[in-house]
DNA sequence: TAGATTGTTAATCGATTAACAATC
DNA sequence: TAGATTGTTAATCGATTAACAATC
């Protein structure tokens, strides 16, 4: 027993980014009542090779069986326990112009266990009104309302030249994880984690993809 | 001349996606009026090694001066060449729902090149009318209205169970890119680019994260 | 000239793919 | 038992980092 028990072989981000991508195709097969599927099936459907298949799924452990392949409930089950699907988040969402009201009325993430719980927008004409049965404050009842109902995750869907600062707000009274929508590059403590959704710089890939495919 | 001329090694994705980062903070540092920077200070800025800051530089060419470091202006306008910025997309936004809207009303893309001409919607009553001065058709008008304006891009922002069969048809009447907010991977002919952006996989990415930090 | 910093080659590290023994 | 397919080790490939000569 020299520490050498629990969860420590840093996965690498790269695997984690692939995981959700198994888990739709997973929860697509489920619904389609399907019971086993190989990692070469899996493979095909998701532009993995097999061998990468089984790669990622075994940094977790074992959740196949020779022979018989993966049981496609018990698979999605796993990777979803491994993302921290199996619990719920309460989240808010910061800015309610057209994106933050784009998220709030985003049907999926409730279901997958992100509840949004309300909003927050600096346009006092904004706050005190409801969206799509969700309560919008004003931005100077944000931290009191992030304790009262531990909330663990902030959407900013603010601008870029005050996603800093907020993002510093919301750090001091214990969020856990940003989800970034402003353009920025947010600079947070290392407790807490930040993932982006970069618009414009996804444009831009899809731009340079363009321009080498005419030429 | 054995055609080793043009543009050939072909370059990572790992490198393109890092490029509109240093566009984005070149375009800050020049509306600083910063002359020049160094691979250093760049890499201190962006969490990027100053050797891989210069590795990446290097695919395209030689863009600085030893002794001196890189002048602001010319690797922004050059990074923009490279990815395509130097000229004008014209884009629709297919679904003008929350999403659809949002995007509709983002005020960057235009700024960057990218011209949101029209969006479409299956909805007769969204149809007819406008949305941010944008005219709002319906998807019977869609492949004529490509055809005749050249549009380059398409926003996917529909439902997932009809984006596979929106697409082919977006593909069919010459489109080049489709930006895919649907959370499917859709398949289409070579010539036409895929990005995707896909917002639940990016928010189970942020739950991993909580999740890991947790413990 | 001395100092700074690039461009580029070589070394290292990590991720993907191939192969195959284990086993259902 | 024969066939299928995993789990896992080894080989390959590619990306990142280090080092340094070139040169402004």
């Amino acid at each position: 027993m020299d520490g050498a028990e629990e969860g420590k072989k840093k996965i690498s981000e790269a695997v984690i980014r692939r995981l959700p991508r198994y888990y739709r195709y997973l929860s697509e097969l489920m619904s389609r009542n399907v019971e086993r599927i190989s990692s070469k099936e899996l493979s095909r459907s998701l532009d993995i090779t097999a061998s990468q298949v089984r790669q990622d799924l075994n940094q977790f452990g074992g959740f196949g069986q020779q022979g018989y392949g993966y049981n496609v409930e018990y698979l999605q089950k796993e990777i979803g326990r491994i993302l921290g699907l199996n619990r719920r988040y309460s989240m808010i969402i910061v800015g309610a112009g057209n994106l933050g009201r784009a998220i709030c009325n985003h049907q999926n993430f409730d279901r997958r266990g992100f509840h949004i719980a309300a909003l927050f927008d600096v346009n006092p004409e904004a706050a005190g009104r409801e969206l799509n049965h969700l309560p919008v404050y004003g931005m100077e009842q944000m931290e009191s309302y992030i304790t009262e109902h531990r909330i663990d995750i902030a959407a900013l869907c603010i601008p870029s030249n005050r996603a800093q600062e907020v993002a510093m707000r919301l750090c001091s009274c214990g969020i856990k994880g940003l989800w970034n929508f402003s353009s920025i590059e947010l600079k947070v403590p290392a407790n807490v984690k930040v993932e982006n959704v970069h618009l414009t710089e996804s444009l831009m890939t899809l731009s340079y993809a363009i321009k080498e495919s005419e030429r």
